[in-house]
DNA sequence: TATTGTTATACTCTATAACTATA
DNA sequence: TATAGTTATAGAGTATAACAATA
């Protein structure tokens, strides 16, 4: 791709860039510029990061699952029986919001909590039979919103994206 | 401070992935598998970004900076006389939030809003001359900022990260 | 009528603190 | 005492709707 790359450090006065070849071009779309915006990795890597959230809502859309509960389901389906602190440790998430993400999952028949017997202060975590069902429906859905990020940036740069951010798993 | 990882035993055997080479996978930090979560390209990005915006802001601290703030005052410093409209299209802020940020910004002597006279209904927004004087040091913390993205992901991976990314600002 | 800035409301997410029942 | 799960509250952030002034 042609995009300019990456400036470092430009504190010049700036902006309008022409597009001679007609494509738009970020900083032209509006003809407003960003300076030294352009050259953030957070300010491209949120934009990015609204953008496939957004599409991973609208591609899982039917059947109604946001991203973190795909993350929770997906954990606990690969990881019967762990506790709630496990899946909040794992996935970054607070314990205490868990709780209101497992009950909505819980009401709808997708996860159900298990007492523990070794330590009764605890809950293993498990999919229900249905849970497992919609999981694999869920997974394709998954799969099919991962090729709208392959059109959108390019299978080589998807890929290079995994791998440069493996660490932040 | 991180109370140690989730040491307890985990339950169930599960998913582990290979670690032939002795290096620390993603996955082995904890024992718990993400399974299909690896590999999906918006999870690594969520997690890239927490990660970023929290060494942002701790690196701006200083200065009390946000990185939304960071953005809007960066941009009517490389485009002064915009209206709010403006901003909050070029940075995909809703108009009414940037009221607030606008408003925080103006009572910290950053910011001003002068009516337009042109369309009365506007106004151009402009850096105070103190705006002015601390967006150069904003710069300069951002700037130490991207120094820590690249010795977490590396020089090269950071600019090709930008460049992936390059048409998403 | 439509648009700019504003106010207001609701819902999500994050960050804490505190409570309970266990350990 | 400490920990797992829960409840509650406050703060950002996002998404809307509606309103006044102006176009």
């Amino acid at each position: 791709m042609t995009a300019s790359a990456p400036r470092r450090e430009t504190p010049i006065p700036l902006a309008r860039k022409r597009a001679s070849d007609g494509k738009a071009r970020p900083n032209d779309a509006d003809g407003i510029g960003l300076d030294a915006l352009v050259g953030h990795a957070g300010y491209a890597v949120r934009r990015f990061q609204i953008w496939i959230f957004q599409d991973f809502v609208r591609t899982l859309a039917s059947v109604d699952i946001k991203p973190t509960q795909y993350s929770v389901m997906t954990v606990i389906g690969a990881n019967p029986g762990l506790t709630q602190m496990a899946v909040a440790n794992r996935l970054g998430i607070e314990r205490a919001r868990l709780v209101h993400l497992l009950d909505s999952l819980e009401r709808r028949k997708l996860v159900k909590r298990i007492k523990s017997k070794s330590d009764r202060r605890s809950h293993a975590l498990h999919l229900t039979a249905q849970g497992e069902t919609s999981l694999t429906k869920f997974k394709r859905l998954a799969a099919e919103h991962e090729r709208h990020v392959e059109e959108k940036i390019g299978r080589e740069n998807r890929e290079k994206l995994l791998e440069i951010l493996a660490g932040f798993t």
